[in-house]
RNA sequence: GGGGCUGUAGCUCAGCCGGAUAGAGCGACGGUUUCCUAAACCGUAGGUCGUGGGUUCGAGUCCCGCCAGCCCCGCCA
């Protein structure tokens, strides 16, 4: 319905131009134009659209908002184009202009539609051109080598991938960068504590497994915060690393192959797709970084470590709070890699990758960090005028009691496992279901649905749950069979299958003589319409959980609708009518769900 | 001390650029099945939008103060 809000908009705009030519002339002055304020309509009575430019011309004009909202309808129904779209728009409450949209209309946009495989969604090409390349840089998952994945990295994941999902499906070329936690101190203590424990682990492959890694990791954290001397050698460690001693790299290669292998099985499973780039990939363009801070003026030695103090943020002195670029013995952290890396994904190919927007997902602990290297990559000029650098944060994942999420003995909790535990508790209420409903049913068949629904749910609690907040975590409600759910949609989904194969098969029906006479047709109508703005709306906003919303809200509208309206047994021409909104919901379903990165099931 | 985020129904959360009587879901209570998967649908109850001011024709939404919770603040990422 995008093209028809546009329509409407230029439509508004005159009449309302038209009916208050004075209030038109001073807002020309002043270089702006009257804003027609065109929005959804809060409530179904009130029609489609609602338009409220009309109330704050009241005061300007010293006339009654009704008085100028009856203006407004006068010049719009003088437009033939207008009548053709819309009902005798209706002035409501203090002034507000109601729209309806003509059943004819509303029929050739569904006919639209139905025709169309983007579901009424423009590629990006069409919409407006893009600077840069057009490409987007999204920066999400990002674990630590050496550490397993746990809750921690769940979110980005997620919420990273859904969001690639959607700005490649309009059309973006999209770079799903992996910015894998692959140097620094970390890395220097953990080879220093295996070169004293388990030596061999730095120059075979397999040696040690992940599992082993992890448990050398948190030795040498603790050595590393209690052992002066250990500190000072893994610091020294890292500085090897840094400038290439080929001992040390290939201890720390082999660290990285064991733990990618193991990230990799947690991406397939969750059918994520990601291009591994991490923090080491930036060590050739450090120097840069510094050179270039250093030849802008923004380089200041402080401490004997290189800082670039920050403009309108204070530290606890109160003075202007410095970031360390380089640390005073010589090495990087993790401000200089980030830094070097907006450099680079703004850089235009071949010495980067001329990106136009990035978008950073990770918590939102770290929205002062990026503050800061955003605004010291501002005045570094490394950001091009057309180019849009984002930090999308996301709250930490709680457990039911409200404290963040730990196992039993209070450990952190794995991935695999939490992912392994939704799956085994979907599979038991399948197995329960089955039994109840005396349903049989065959291992490979219980396998697959359970396994979708397992991790659906994890994805979808997530996704739909979005905010800067804080997330609580319950097995009980993601795995819910009512609610705003991943099974209740999929469920949505199966019903409609179901009518296909019990005799609707070629949902590939004729769309030319579309008849429809309930209220329950016209608000899925209606709702099937509101596709392309949601997808729009969440590319801009970068809220997944928007999209998540509507399918939900679609869901509902289709259960109502299956409750209530035969399909199948419905005489002609209604049937292929029906027929064509099972299609076309599901079809929006389906697409919606893809880009949230759910597959979907024909039975369940 | 400074900064960020959050505070909406018993619980979990929506609420778009400020717009009409603040919405869902869960839970509670009550109803619906000869019919395409009832894993659904319908109804009832439940609110000082943390709090006090301000701006505005109009504030859950914007501004200021206060209270509470979480997070961050120089050589970890």
């Amino acid at each position: 319905m995008l093209r028809l809000v546009k329509t409407l908009q230029i439509q508004l705009q005159s009449a309302l131009e038209k009916a208050c030519p004075e209030a038109a002339k001073i807002a020309h002055a002043s270089d702006t134009t009257l804003n027609p304020q065109l929005g959804p309509a809060s409530k179904p009575e009130f029609g489609d659209f609602q338009v409220n430019g009309a109330l704050p011309l009241a005061k300007l004009l010293k006339q009654s908002p009704r008085h100028i909202a009856l203006a407004i309808v006068e010049q719009l129904q003088t437009n033939k184009d207008f009548s053709s779209l819309c009902q005798p728009p209706k002035i409501a409450g203090p002034g507000f202009i109601n729209l309806t949209l003509t059943t004819k209309c509303l029929k050739e946009e569904l006919r639209i539609q139905l025709k169309d495989q983007r579901l009424g969604v423009p590629l990006v090409d069409s919409a407006k051109p893009v600077q840069g390349n057009g490409s987007v840089v999204v920066d999400f998952s990002s674990p630590n080598i050496a550490k397993e994945m746990h809750v921690g990295h769940l979110r980005s994941t997620i919420i990273g991938d859904s969001l690639a999902r959607v700005l490649e499906f309009r059309g973006y070329s999209v770079l799903r960068l992996n910015h894998v936690g692959d140097w620094g101190t970390q890395f220097g203590m953990l080879i220093t504590h295996l070169k004293l424990v388990a030596p061999e682990a730095l120059t075979k492959a397999n040696a040690i497994d992940l599992g082993d890694l992890v448990h050398f990791y948190r030795e040498a954290k603790k050595r590393f915060d209690e052992d002066i001397a250990f500190k000072t050698a893994a610091r020294q460690e890292v500085i090897k690393l840094q400038s290439g001693d080929p001992l040390t790299i290939k201890a720390w290669k082999l660290l990285c192959d064991q733990s990618r292998k193991e990230f990799q099985q947690i991406y397939n499973q969750l059918d994520i797709r990601l291009t591994e780039r991490g923090e080491s990939f930036y060590n050739p363009y450090l120097k840069q970084v510094i050179d270039d801070l250093d030849s802008s003026k923004l380089l200041v030695n402080d401490d004997e470590a290189k800082c670039v103090f920050l403009e309108n943020i204070s530290g606890k002195d109160g003075k202007p709070l410095p970031m360390i670029i380089q640390k005073k013995d010589g090495g990087f952290n993790y401000a200089t890699t980030d830094l070097a890396a907006i450099r680079y994904r703004f850089n235009p190919s071949p010495e980067g990758d001329g990106a136009h927007r990035l978008i950073y997902v990770t918590d939102a602990g770290q929205a002062n960090h990026f503050a800061g290297v955003f605004q010291i990559a501002k005045r570094a000029n490394w950001i091009p005028d057309y180019g849009r650098i984002e930090h999308v944060p996301f709250g930490l994942v709680q457990g039911e009691d409200g404290k963040k999420l730990k196992t039993r003995s209070g450990e952190t909790i794995r991935l695999r496992d939490l992912l392994k535990e939704a799956v085994s508790r979907a599979e038991s209420d399948l197995r329960l279901r089955l039994k109840e409903e005396g349903r049989n049913e065959s291992e490979s068949f219980i396998m697959k649905v359970s396994n979708t629904i397992g991790i659906a749910a994890v994805k979808y609690a997530d996704l739909s749950q979005n905010r800067k907040t804080n997330y609580q975590f319950s097995f009980d409600r993601m795995l819910a069979l009512q609610g705003n759910t991943a099974p209740y949609l999929l469920y949505a989904l199966v019903r409609i299958a179901g009518i296909t194969r019990k005799g609707g098969g070629d949902l590939d029906i004729a769309i030319e003589n579309l008849d429809f006479n309930e209220l329950k047709e016209w608000s899925l109508i209606r709702e099937l319409l509101k596709f392309d703005e949601v997808i729009l709306e969440v590319e801009e906003g970068l809220l997944p959980s928007r999209l998540c919303t509507y399918l939900f809200e679609l869901s509902q509208v289709f259960n109502r609708f299956y409750d209530q309206i035969p399909v199948l047994k419905a005489n002609e021409p209604q049937r292929s009518s029906r027929l064509a909104l099972c299609r076309l919901t599901a079809q929006t379903l389906k697409m919606g769900l893809t880009l949230l990165g759910i597959p979907t099931l024909e039975r369940m």
